[in-house]
DNA sequence: CTGAAAGCGCTTACAG
DNA sequence: CTGAAAGCGCTTACAG
């Protein structure tokens, strides 16, 4: 048919073809309009059952994947979910990742994982970038960040969660606890184990150590235990042996010291093996407590005390929130604590 | 100026505005036609300076951020890279994905992180998702995938780099070393220091573990120490815990032990734990060694034995030689074999 | 070096 | 319940 004799009559192609299948194709091979197939898989109740089923038999039979850009430009949304933390190297963060993407996936969203590296001009850049990507919905670490990447959220129109932390502004959705309450509670912990010079040994300093170390002050304040030079602040970002050189330092610097809350447990890890290697006895010379409860702090000798920190439950309750807010449905109450739990264990 | 009468000779409007700045407002304001935004903002060169100039004062000024779905759409081609990792909770993954990335921002990309959780039909759904998305580059890890899934790469002409491992198979890009040869090295290590009734202990059973797997063997087959009764492999994930009690158990069945290559540092640091607890000295009565030198491995009581391997560096590699591989440049050669380096503490 | 037209593959109004 | 037309915001050919 036709064959060596062009088509004289046909206009010049522009042709730009992809070798993609197409709505249209799919079409065809159901012998109905692109629109109708369009509203039969986005599951639009307005289409007649048989229909959707010939129009479904016809794309898996072509093996259709939507486009996702065609679909982003047509409808000004998308499927993505964009969650920003500041650190995949702490394990915390990943729990917290892993928890919102197993609930976001089902439900048909894709998670896009930015790192802000506890920078707010990254972060700002980062929100810039992913929000251009017309996500459906957001997910920060936090309440701790620039004027400008405020504003970039709340122009946007894109709901949002924050991680880990607790407000009271209207309007703000979040999933977390207390940080404050939390650091003022194992404190209280080793208070009541008898311990009076109690030592603070932090790095990161980011928001939430911070926090942590308001609770520890009005604790020991509130106990008229309170002495500054208890405090370890350190910049840097946390490690092991990070943990094992302050507590080195603090035990040579302090004598008298008799218990010891890392801001961290990777750095009250660092602290226990310190005093192993350095024959203190814990918890018979200093008690020792940690923040989070990581991998590893109930291996460790003697099993470390530490606030356990619910952050799969966190990222599983933010992911349904958000998704409730992505479908506009009433989200009340807009803020939901999860709390902590202390786990004593044999280092306090 | 024509206020109180609606022009009656507008055409209905069907407008779907965005409130977006677009790239026609970014020409309208530098008075020139959209394309040659289009050409000075992406840098082609056949623009002259002036214009260039103009234009980008003009985006600046009216903060245009173009659209990725509509650039996208019309190009066929994102600036998106997609890398798959089997787990988060590695550490190892976290570094290579922080090294890609910090490769790949700069160069204008955007990295999409899928997690695979080793499951091969996980996999192939992640990357049926993500190719519909026109990613530019693809990092994926390792070589063990489904038949599906790589005839899905291959059919999508989008360029792929392959991490951890080495292959001589031709027309295949990776970056990694001999899991193999790794696994044998640090065996013979043990074999050097005059161990002979050496284990070998593991978790997960990934390709990359079974590798090291048959590494120690060859190594113990070709000093004549070889006991399969010496070999413990567990299906479970790895976890310090894990590796507490496959010690304990090696121990008790296997009294005469004399040195355990743990598969992994996190197995490794939870048998060091469990030997201090048992009052087990090592490496006097059993040396012990992991693998891949994670946070923590220096910091163990006695600090851990273990093979380095540059995560890092792989994951640098990896994206610059992806870079190369979608400007369509030459690629020679196809593989890096970035090596591995043995680290002798005091556990062996 | 610059531009007018067409097209990428969808969905949104608007009609019937 | 179904469809023809228009549009989302870019870039790709094709011209000059």
């Amino acid at each position: 048919m036709n064959q060596g004799k062009p088509e004289s009559t046909d206009k010049p192609r522009r042709s730009r073809a992809t070798g993609r299948v197409t709505l249209d194709a799919v079409a065809a091979a159901a012998g109905v309009s692109p629109i109708t197939v369009s509203r039969a898989l986005r599951g639009e109740r307005s289409v007649s059952a048989d229909l959707v089923e010939r129009v479904r038999a016809a794309a898996d039979q072509l093996g259709y994947v939507p486009d996702p850009a065609a679909r982003a430009l047509a409808s000004q949304r998308s499927a993505n979910v964009v969650v920003l933390v500041p650190l995949l190297s702490n394990a915390l963060f990943v729990d917290l990742l892993e928890a919102a993407q197993r609930t976001l996936q089902p439900a048909g969203y894709q998670t896009l994982i930015g790192v802000t590296h506890y920078d707010p001009v990254e972060e700002g850049q980062l929100l810039q970038g992913y929000l251009a990507h017309r996500p459906a919905g957001l997910i920060v670490t936090g309440f701790d960040r620039s004027e400008a990447s405020r504003q970039l959220i709340a122009a946007s129109g894109v709901p949002c969660v924050h991680l880990m932390e607790t407000t009271s502004a209207p309007g703000v959705h979040w999933v977390g606890f207390s940080q404050v309450d939390a650091g003022h509670a194992i404190t209280a912990h080793l208070v009541a184990r008898g311990r009076r010079r109690i030592a603070f040994v932090a790095a990161q300093l980011d928001p939430r150590v911070l926090q942590r170390a308001e609770g520890y002050r009005r604790c020991l304040r509130e106990a008229g235990l309170y002495d500054a030079r208890l405090e370890l602040l350190h910049p840097e970002s946390s490690s092991m042996a990070l943990g094992a050189s302050l507590f080195e330092d603090l035990l040579r610097t302090r004598p008298d010291v008799d218990a010891v809350f890392f801001c961290n447990d990777d750095l009250a890890q660092g602290g226990l093996l310190a005093a192993l290697r350095l024959g203190v006895p814990v918890p018979e010379q200093v008690a020792v407590a940690g923040f989070n409860d990581l991998a590893g702090s109930d291996q460790m000798i003697p099993p470390l005390t530490t606030v356990h920190t619910p952050r799969a439950e966190i990222g599983v309750a933010a992911a349904r929130m958000l998704l409730s807010l992505m479908r506009k449905e009433p989200v009340s109450p807009a803020g939901v604590d999860v709390g902590y739990r202390i786990v004593v264990r044999g280092s306090s």
